[in-house]
RNA sequence: GUGGGAGUAGCUCAGUUGGUUAGAGCACCAGAUUGUGGCUCUGGGGGUCGUGGGUUCAAGUCCCAUCUUCCACCCCA
């Protein structure tokens, strides 16, 4: 093989590809339901920008990045995740001088360096929603519900929505204060890795999977103790108004998230008895990130969706997805008399609004019919000398087998009725 | 970055302790007398056995490396 495609990316190929434009519809339209309308950032950004967003520290930017110089030597990134790009977008147009809160949603590739496993690649797709500009509970509990919103759409089974509130730039560091002194006292029994988050992330050690460090992970303060008042209203609303919903929750303080702009609301989205990634979706609250690359103060909220692996769900779960939409009608030409007629029925019958293919390796009839029938076509008109001198097509049912002679005109009324039914 | 499984036709796989021109099913193409698909039958095309080295008279088969893939860890979508 000449050539084959870098490690961790894939083709979508055309039966899958009727999946993704599905998902991806159902996405869409619940964006445009929800209020949200839709951006586009580029695909590379400078480093710089994922640096200072994502944050220094976390594992994307660390390890898993996609770096390289371009021509005039400028350090630039292929997207790890969507929220940096948006807020630069937001911070660089008029959008942020405009009607708040501004809802935005995205759609489109993202790439970490990573080992490829089941539900990850190094180019994937997220679509995203992001609301600027309000610290109101009830913007959290619109995310969270667009979220869910979403697998209910789809038809997913099985998820859960699991909540957290990892508190504010007054609370947070006093959550991680307790921490580090309770962790401290027992550090050396703790994992190697787990050693190190100590040092710059304490929070982390709290959902290791190391089963030792969860056993000592049992005692110690949770996120929620440590919540400031004004915190702890905000998260009890939130909880309030999913309630009003009737939208079923369960409250993990193990929920931690990897990127560092979270602040008070977390949450993601769970599929049990999948794989190693039960993790679909998730988002949170990032109150200070704006400022944080240069702009007003400006309270957010966002959530993001792995689409492969909701359509990997979606498949090991046998989720129903609708029927592709196959070929009105075939044309068949019986001779090569017939051939500049059977062009012209073509194009005929697609300016009148059908989907319409033909043969084009000069087969014969009977091939031409396995293929129309392959093709999964709903009919087929044939076109030959005989249907040429009474100006007439033969138009047969590959559903149902019958077949009976009508004007061209008459084509588009026949196949209309079984588009009705 | 770490660990384990796997790479033979487009797909799923067989290939005996190394031994002639590497097979099957499905798929693809064509035919089964006059202008008609799905079923059946017949025939055909298609493989540098992932790639590169090595051992041997001889390698799909043994050894090494490398790439890819699958699964898990770290972490995340």
């Amino acid at each position: 093989m000449l050539t084959t495609r870098p490690r961790g990316t894939n083709d979508v190929l055309p039966e899958e590809a009727f999946r993704w434009q599905y998902v991806e519809g159902v996405f869409r339209r619940l964006c445009q339901d929800y209020g949200f309308a839709e951006i586009r950032t580029p695909i590379f950004e400078h480093t710089e920008l994922f640096e200072r967003g994502v944050g220094e520290i976390t594992d994307i930017v660390a390890k898993e990045m996609y770096n390289f110089f371009d021509r005039s030597n400028r350090k630039l990134t292929l997207r790890p995740e969507g929220t940096a790009a948006v807020v630069r977008a937001y911070l660089e147009s008029g959008l942020k001088s405009g009607p708040h809160p501004v809802k935005l949603y995205y759609l489109g590739p993202m790439f970490r360096y990573d080992r490829p496993q089941a539900g990850r690649y190094r180019q994937f797709h997220q679509g995203g929603v992001e609301v600027f500009g309000t610290d109101d509970p009830e913007a959290d509990t619109e995310v969270i519900a667009l979220a869910v919103d979403f697998y209910r759409r789809l038809g997913l089974q099985n998820f859960e929505l699991h909540l957290n509130s990892i508190g504010c730039k007054v609370c947070r560091p006093v959550l991680k204060e307790n921490l580090s002194s309770f962790f401290k006292i027992r550090q050396k029994e703790l994992c190697p890795n787990c050693q190190e988050r100590l040092e710059y992330n304490p929070l982390r050690i709290l959902d290791c999977k190391e089963p030792k460090d969860q056993e000592i992970a049992k005692g110690a303060p949770d996120s929620l103790s440590c919540l400031c008042p004004s915190c702890i209203a905000h998260f009890e609303a939130v909880l309030g108004y999913l309630e009003v919903l009737k939208i079923p929750y369960l409250i993990d303080k193990q929920l931690v998230r990897g990127l560092d702009y979270y602040t008070r609301t977390t949450f993601e989205i769970m599929v049990a008895d999948t794989w190693a990634q039960s993790s679909v979706g998730g988002g949170g609250r990032y109150d200070d990130l704006v400022a944080a690359l240069g702009g007003p103060p400006t309270p957010s909220i966002g959530f993001a969706v792995g689409l492969e692996r909701v359509l990997l769900t979606m498949n090991k779960q046998n989720t129903p997805f609708p029927a592709p939409k196959n070929l009105d009608v075939f044309i068949v030409e019986a001779d090569k008399e017939a051939s500049r007629a059977a062009l012209e029925l073509l194009f005929f019958v697609r300016a009148q609004g059908l989907s319409a293919d033909k043969d084009f390796l000069g087969r014969s009839l009977k091939a031409q019919m396995k293929y129309a029938a392959k093709k999964k076509a709903r009919f087929v008109a044939i076109l030959g000398k005989e249907e040429i001198n009474r100006q007439v097509v033969s138009l047969k049912d590959l559903a149902s087998g019958e077949q009976k002679e009508i004007f061209p005109a008459e084509i588009k009324e026949e196949i209309g009725k079984y588009k009705k039914a």
